[in-house]
DNA sequence: TGTACATCAGTGAACGCGCGTTCACTGATGTAC
DNA sequence: TGTACATCAGTGAACGCGCGTTCACTGATGTAC
């Protein structure tokens, strides 16, 4: 009994993590049932054996996405006590998601989860709220200890380390791989980083 | 005769200004060939007489959008003979440009046109080169006249720029025009203005 | 241990819809004489 | 100025394709007795 309970959970699990990748690789646009039966070694019908429909697939990559990026902030901040290099961490973390494959930011910025069902658009940004909260408590905690201005606005610069990682998940992707992100990263974080230091603290 | 020719100019140029505004306020994923024709008071196969395919329709689109935003820079840059200033400016332009309708973020990042003809994704990378060049170019010149610190690459500021743009354009776009853009911008601007500043100089 | 039955993942054919595109035809506009 | 003809934007019906989804059926797996 709790063997095929188990089989089908197996199977949701390998349906979103297929449709992910296939996302990360061709986009969302070219993302079908039946690429995602192919990948799981089923015939599309009976993808509808585990989900009730495609969108429900989506909501579940959506869980895995914003599964991986709690995962990333709690690894970084676990790592590195102090909030700047913790902010870093997380900076490179996703760098190297995005070299991976480009799946977030693909999915995250895509029309095609905005323009669909409305309840998918709510979740990217709910998702998108959680992720860029926790990079806000990470710059209070470095204005509480002093090492980040205090008269600085978290959410400000929770969304400016976004600015970071969005146009250069683009143009990695634009490129083709092409773009050297990480060399970007390292170069536009320098620059954020003076920006939010305290004048005074020379570290 | 040039009267023949000219209505075929006309409607060009309707059909491609009309699918920017589909685009602007519906999403790429919502453009079609139908909706476009309703937009201009034709039947879908109308379209056919002035343009061979969709795909010619979205390279429309993309030439109509280039030209906004090399209009955008030259006229930050007439009005604003520092460099700092102009770049402001050009932010603050595109910023209006999202707050009118999200066109122009939804279509360069969107998968469709990643994901669809190769062309298309080159011309895409074509436009975001040119735009990123003149941002650079205008950084440059700070750099010249000292108002710029010269150890920063321009490039990096450019895509930096971009960095405070594209977020808050998804996020306009997310909450449906509940986040606040323009102040944000104000904010980011104020950072990473900090960040390109001379150290000494105080401006 | 073996047989009968129920459960349920997987299959394959088929449907319906949206949409890009084609094509023969119409009818207005402009030109040639 | 008027008539005949050519041009070409616009129409509407139809096609083909991809794709999400449904449904009756199969066959393996596990349970009850």
């Amino acid at each position: 009994m709790s063997e095929e309970k188990l089989d089908t959970q197996i199977r949701r699990e390998q349906i979103a993590q297929a449709a992910l990748e296939l996302v990360a690789s061709q986009g969302l646009r070219r993302l079908s049932v039946a690429a995602v039966a192919r990948r799981v070694g089923l015939v599309p019908s009976g993808i509808y054996r585990h989900f009730h429909s495609k969108t429900e697939i989506l909501h579940a990559v959506l869980d895995l996405i914003r599964q991986r990026l709690m995962d990333n902030v709690q690894a970084a901040c676990q790592e590195h006590s102090d909030p700047l290099e913790c902010l870093h961490d997380v900076l490179m973390r996703h760098i190297r998601f995005i070299r991976e494959g480009r799946a977030i930011p693909r999915i995250i910025f895509s029309d095609d989860f905005h323009g669909g069902h409305p309840e998918l658009k709510e979740k990217v940004l709910d998702i998108f709220g959680q992720y860029s909260g926790q990079l806000a408590d990470i710059v209070r905690r470095g204005q509480e200890q002093g090492t980040v201005r205090g008269d600085l606005d978290p959410a400000t610069v929770a969304i400016m380390v976004f600015g970071i990682v969005i146009p250069a998940g683009i143009l990695w992707h634009l490129t083709e791989g092409g773009f050297d992100v990480t060399r970007h990263a390292a170069r536009a974080w320098e620059m954020l980083r003076s920006a939010i230091v305290p004048a005074d603290g020379k570290q």
